[in-house]
DNA sequence: TTTGAAAAATGCGAAGC
DNA sequence: GCTTCGCATTTTTCAAA
């Protein structure tokens, strides 16, 4: 699994403003054949360098409260709290951090009872924690997924 | 703009399993015509209830350090804040929350001299900034774009 | 709004450079 | 690894129910 040169930044560069672009497009925009963009673009899918994905608006779709949780926990227990928190449908991210919390995990949610139910009754339940700190997004500025500087 | 029915909530299913999946095959799945999904998936993207994107591991294209800040901010300062933070191509998520941080964003950076950098220079620059949090990513357990139940 | 059918564009596999 | 060339699939367009 090789490193990305110059032709490769340059598909994820047209990719990221446009998940639907054709290989035939990016060939023209990039002067090479449609076989190229083809083949590169299948090797990256196999090395899991990106994927074709949909980004729905929470708010669209009726998931209209969106939580960050910094979470505490005992020592030698973040791992498998972690993969608890994986396992639930609300929850969009999960990692372990440096820093304040051991864990932050990002959460959607239709209303604030579900909102609530996670919080004292899932997490509540939930061995090994020891403090939660729920921050409830009033307004979102920015949620973008082009990382590549063109 | 009305609401969405149990149709597109099932070409959404479909898709956020996979961004490439076609018409054609939707239409199969569901048992209606390929005219009718393609028609609904406009009308949706239209709305903005979704958009197609790739999806990036920011691991693979060099992208080595990801952080979660927190920030305070001088009362009435935060908007502003929050729009000056959205130019940074380093800044992937910005949002106001009510919590313990006025402001929380997500951030990749290539190395750590470039966190430092975004800390220590440009956040450090910024008038109305109280106090920042910084958080760094050891593990990442879960980033889901599935938020629809099947 | 959904359907069906024909034209245009795109995607795919194989062969050669 | 890149390109070209037929063939299959998908997308687009539009008339009609």
């Amino acid at each position: 699994m090789g490193k990305l040169d110059d032709i490769d930044l340059a598909i994820l560069g047209f990719l990221q403003e446009n998940g639907k672009r054709s290989y035939t497009e990016i060939a023209k925009l990039l002067h090479v054949s449609e076989g190229t963009i083809r083949t590169r673009i299948n090797r990256m899918l196999k090395d899991g360098v990106f994927e074709f994905i949909i980004h729905m608006d929470p708010n669209k779709i009726g998931l209209n409260v969106q939580a960050i949780i910094g979470i505490t926990t005992k020592l030698g227990q973040q791992e498998q709290i972690a993969r608890t928190l994986n396992s639930f449908q609300e929850v969009r991210f999960v990692g372990a951090f440096s820093g304040q919390h051991d864990l932050i995990l990002q959460a959607y949610f239709k209303n604030n009872d579900e909102l609530v139910h996670f919080v004292n009754k899932e997490l509540a339940k939930m061995e090994g924690i020891l403090s939660v700190d729920v921050s409830i997004e009033l307004k979102q500025y920015k949620d973008s997924f082009s990382y590549i500087v063109k």
